[in-house]
RNA sequence: GCUGCUGUAGCUCAGCCGGUAGAGCGCGUCCUUGGUAAGGACGAGGUCAUGGGUUCAAGUCCCAUCAGCAGCUCCA
């Protein structure tokens, strides 16, 4: 016996074995025409589904009001691409369909390439699907039957999903449309009717399985929508959002630049650029200092012989640019990361377990042989600077230094107006033995971290098992670009590894006056200052934060009339400290204004006669239009305060 | 690294079925001297990414290389 209890807290009994769309029936016919699918107590069913026999359970349909139909529609529109696409090109061969964020992709092996000019056929072939308004038909089969169905279909792939993925399935699910038969596990909209507002957007190679080493396969990208009003506002975002791609603003900004003839992944840093970077180092820097870093100094190269005691050479030779071979036999690297150059500061005379923690901070610049396809503006490069520093402390330091690594991380996020991050804590896998260092160590020293990140209410905390380095567990703080990548930025990492015996051999002389082992921290809060810029660049989409932005404040003159009273105010902004400059072309104030708004230029000072008879200036913010005349000591106060308090675009003076 | 696409003026782009290159913006000069998102006129700018090939003839077709874009894989 079947007992679903309705919304309204009726309830129906059903003595025989029922679909969701049976219970459509029974509820009413409205339903009939809204109804995509089922939620049998949380669990996401449609309609074409068997439910259980037995047992009670709440039921509510869904309509395409409920958010997590969504995916189920762009799903079933997978399924219709991927019929199309057979329809198109006999032969094909399916791998897999899943919805993703936004849309959807299917994977094909097809007899030729495809290009998006295939995209109208295709898009045309599923127009005409979603016209016939077949039903979705569910078929359950016992699993060698469905092998024998795919074998049938000339269908390899699901074959191996069949005799791989799916072993241990009894019994394993068909969608059927029409002609088209797919292994599916669903769950489906009730008919192709549902797809009504869809478009291609791009082919692109996929591996079979994620796998490199096996088959390469077209994934086609597309997305669906309820209505041909939310994807064509999906298609605006998506347009909106390219606008504030750190390549196009920083190209536009002259910011930086990347010159193939320099090498491809190595930023030039633009005059502009240099300001918001140098801006950044020195607020950094300061921080370092309060926080009892010590800065030093370490070359961009070293012998091979360092990097074979840290271990990365050769392990990593593929991700590293080749070692330079001197005449007289000596090799050196150009360093991939800086721990080993700061070890050597470390072990440049013995060390009290007074001096712990000793922290050691340098704005380092490392290199790695990036595979050209990763690389991708500022955001992937083969040359970057890490704000990094190396913490040596003892292991009964490591919970309040992790903790004021993070601190600072946070700290860093939150003065730039970073709240949509992640914090991943990545831990051991206890089932490997590939970890270095003692498991207690490790169970401790997790259990620490992950009180110190719960204590500290981050935002979007997960932890992630199995995720942490050999050498040690780690916090990353992720955030996502203007098309939706991840990018890692901030991290703090333990590392067991490198002072160990087997590599550097660590040593401080404890109260006992006997040596022990000091823990390493890696801690970065930027991460690397170009992928940092590249996302805040994206994150203000240009309009810098004062304290930030290359060009503080313009002079606008009314007429060429005002140019010496504008250069005279120029230059008492500048000697005050403020990156000022003029703009006394003779063009119509309009035009000015306009180009220093698009120029994201924070403040304009226009000048004309009134202001030059009263000592003042016409103050215009970038984000808030005409503010009226201000005398020029005012003005200079009023940002000067600004910029100290590092105040966001939009927030108001306190 | 792999798959697909792209590379024309400083920028954004047009250039059909092969016949020696175009727009807008920007830049320069001149006129205009103005009040908060585009005043006007004239002008200068190109080895059509690079190297080969096909052809009477290549920006256009083919091959290779380099670079960029999207995705996959990778990221100490």
């Amino acid at each position: 016996m079947l007992e679903l209890i309705l919304p309204d807290g009726k309830s129906l009994r059903f003595d025989r074995r029922i679909r969701g769309r049976d219970v459509l029936e029974e509820i009413g016919p409205r339903w009939a025409k809204t109804a995509l699918a089922a939620k049998l107590d949380d669990r996401l069913v449609d309609l074409m589904t068997d439910l259980p026999e037995d047992g009670r359970f709440h039921f509510r349909l869904l309509t395409a009001r409920d958010g997590e139909v969504l995916e189920l529609m762009r799903h079933s529109a997978a399924h219709l691409m991927a019929r199309a696409v057979m329809r198109l090109f006999p032969g094909t061969k399916l791998a897999f369909g899943p919805p993703v964020e936004n849309g959807f992709y299917y994977d094909f092996l097809l007899p030729r390439s495809l290009t998006e000019e295939d995209f109208p056929a295709i898009e045309a072939e599923m127009a005409r699907l979603v016209d016939l308004d077949e039903p979705f038909e569910r078929l359950e089969v016992p699993r060698d039957k469905a092998l024998e169905i795919c074998r049938d279909l000339d269908q390899p792939f699901k074959v191996e999903h069949l005799q791989d993925g799916l072993r241990n399935e009894r019994t394993v699910s068909f969608y059927r449309q029409g002609e088209f038969l797919d292994l599916c596990e669903g769950p489906h909209v009730p008919s192709a009717g549902w797809v009504k507002a869809y478009k291609l957007l791009s082919v692109a190679g996929a591996y079979w399985r994620g796998d490199a080493s096996r088959q390469q396969l077209q994934r086609l990208y597309a997305t669906a929508w309820f209505s041909q009003d939310e994807l064509r506002q999906y298609l605006d975002r998506l347009a909106e959002a390219k606008k504030r791609d750190h390549r196009v603003l920083g190209k536009r900004l002259e910011l930086f630049t990347i010159d193939p003839t320099v090498g491809s992944g190595l930023i030039l840093w633009l005059p502009k650029g240099s300001i918001l970077r140098r801006e950044l180092e020195n607020f950094l820097y300061d921080e370092l200092i309060r926080r009892g870093y010590q800065a030093v100094y370490t070359p961009h190269i070293g012998r091979v012989e360092l990097y074979q005691t840290s271990g990365h050479y050769p392990y990593y030779a593929d991700s590293q640019f080749p070692p330079i071979q001197m005449a007289e036999g000596d090799r050196y690297l150009l360093k991939p990361m800086n721990c080993p150059h700061h070890i050597r500061i470390y072990q440049s005379r013995p060390r009290s377990y007074k001096e712990l923690p000793l922290r050691l901070a340098e704005f380092g610049t490392v290199y790695r042989f990036e595979q050209s396809g990763e690389l991708t503006g500022m955001t992937r490069v083969r040359g970057f600077t890490q704000d990094d520093a190396h913490i040596f402390c003892t292991e009964e330091q490591v919970p309040d230094e992790f903790r004021a690594c993070v601190e600072m991380t946070r700290f860093v996020l939150q003065t730039l107006g970073f709240h949509e991050y992640r914090v991943r804590l990545s831990l051991r896998d206890p089932q490997s033995d590939k970890y270095v260092g003692d498991p207690e160590v490790w169970q401790r020293a997790e259990a620490a971290l992950m009180e110190v990140c719960r204590s500290m209410d981050l935002p979007n905390l997960e932890t992630a098992p199995g995720e942490a380095a050999f050498y040690g567990p780690k916090a990353d703080f992720i955030v996502s670009d203007c098309i939706g990548r991840e990018w890692q930025l901030g991290t703090v990492q333990l590392d067991y590894n490198l002072p160990s015996p087997k590599r550097f051999n660590l040593e401080y002389i404890g109260p006992d006056n006997r040596p022990h082992q000091p823990v390493m921290i890696h801690r970065a809060p930027f991460g690397s200052l170009e992928r940092f810029t590249g996302i805040l660049i994206e994150h203000f989409a240009g309009a810098f934060p004062l304290w930030l932005a290359p060009e503080q404040i313009r002079i606008v003159t009314v007429s060429e009339k005002f140019e010496d009273y504008g250069r005279g105010v120029e230059s008492r902004l500048r000697a005050a400290g403020l990156r000022a400059s003029g703009d006394y072309r003779a063009e119509k104030v309009g035009s000015k204004v306009r180009d220093a708004q698009l120029e994201m230029v924070p403040y304009l000072a226009v000048v004309g006669g009134r202001e030059q008879e009263n000592g003042t200036v016409a103050l215009r913010s970038r984000q808030e239009g005409d503010l009226g005349a201000v005398p020029v000591e005012n003005l200079i106060q009023q940002l000067l305060d600004e910029i100290r308090s590092r105040r966001l675009p939009g927030e108001k003076a306190s």
